[in-house]
DNA sequence: CGCCGCATGTAATTAGTTACATGATTGT
DNA sequence: ACAATCATGTAACTAATTACATGCGGCG
């Protein structure tokens, strides 16, 4: 289960609480993996228990208390092995591009506007890319060993935006020659 | 679910047995959705039972006999109506990204390899979806309606094989910069 | 004779989603 | 008063993976 890993791997240079790496989970690492809070409170116990990860009870005032956790030795070493393994290639699953199949005058109109929102979506995601990058990333070539590689996932994540933009240009184009001519634009 | 509604699009014009939807979910659909020949079977026979597909027998000499599945009115419907919903979009997970974020001296010629295996792979994917292309998605323009949405599913798919396979050649080089430089090629 | 392709499944387990729950504090 | 953010969970369910099973025909 590389949940476990990508939990790890945030967990890396920090030490953090369930709900922080949610956030985290929705950010940054998020474009490779997505997890929901639950699944995520439930991997920290089972780490805990295997003896990768240690916790501690950090009292709050004017915050409830939290519980943040860090990587042990046994973690580190856990997660450097799981690196050096292989991974099969989680082939990606996309039920946008399966409506694509089922494209007809009856429902171009529809797809344009979900299209619309990858767009939005997307443009959002890069966005917000371009500025971690040129924030933290903006010389590759001088930043430490793992830094970089954070720099090339990020950068595949900024490719990955530009292209899908690109292509839903294209899309776009030629969902509205699809749809129907009545009164072609704002189509509910 | 959205793997219902692959499979009921994939028999949209044919009529197909588990087993061949299976090999189908390998290749043109595959870069969509993935699914095992056990999620098929079982989908089958639920669909089956939901009155959206009919199946037929079909006694084969030389081979074992096998079932075929076509959609009936009701699954022509619900799949309609499936495409005019809301879909939300799956974010896809890919452990080599998170395993590029623990990039280090120790690992980089492994993630290297991974990452060559990668390039063949996206190599090999972007050949098929060319010769696809070539051969029945010429002239886009001339295409019937649903072709067309088909094509742009096949584009997007060939675009996202450029776009990685352009960033892996970066990612090379970069790794190929941590390596330690003892004898930097081929270390097992 | 043993392996590969065809064809279809069961069973057990793991991973992920959806819905619901609690309770404090800060802002409008 | 009401919603939003912080913080952590349980329970039920759906989806996906992994392992195992069966049997025939053709190929080397």
């Amino acid at each position: 289960m590389a949940l476990n890993h990508a939990i790890m791997t945030a967990l890396l240079d920090d030490r953090l609480s369930g709900y922080e790496l949610t956030k985290a989970f929705d950010t940054s690492l998020g474009f490779f993996w997505k997890a929901s809070h639950q699944q995520i409170y439930k991997a920290l116990r089972d780490l805990e228990q295997q003896g990768l990860l240690e916790s501690e009870d950090v009292p709050q005032a004017g915050k409830p208390d939290k519980v943040i956790y860090g990587l042990t030795e046994g973690g580190r070493e856990a997660l450097d092995a799981w690196v050096l393994g292989d991974s099969k290639a989680t082939e990606s699953k996309d039920d946008m591009f399966v409506k694509f199949y089922n494209l007809s005058a009856d429902n171009a109109a529809h797809l344009r506007e979900e299209l619309a929102q990858r767009r939005q979506h997307d443009g959002e995601r890069l966005a917000l890319y371009r500025r971690i990058r040129a924030r933290h990333y903006a010389q590759p070539e001088s930043l430490p060993v793992r830094r970089r590689g954070i720099y090339l996932a990020l950068l595949a994540g900024i490719r990955h935006c530009e292209t899908r933009l690109a292509w839903a240009e294209e899309a776009d184009a030629l969902l509205a020659s699809v749809i129907p001519e009545r009164q072609s634009a704002s189509a509910r």
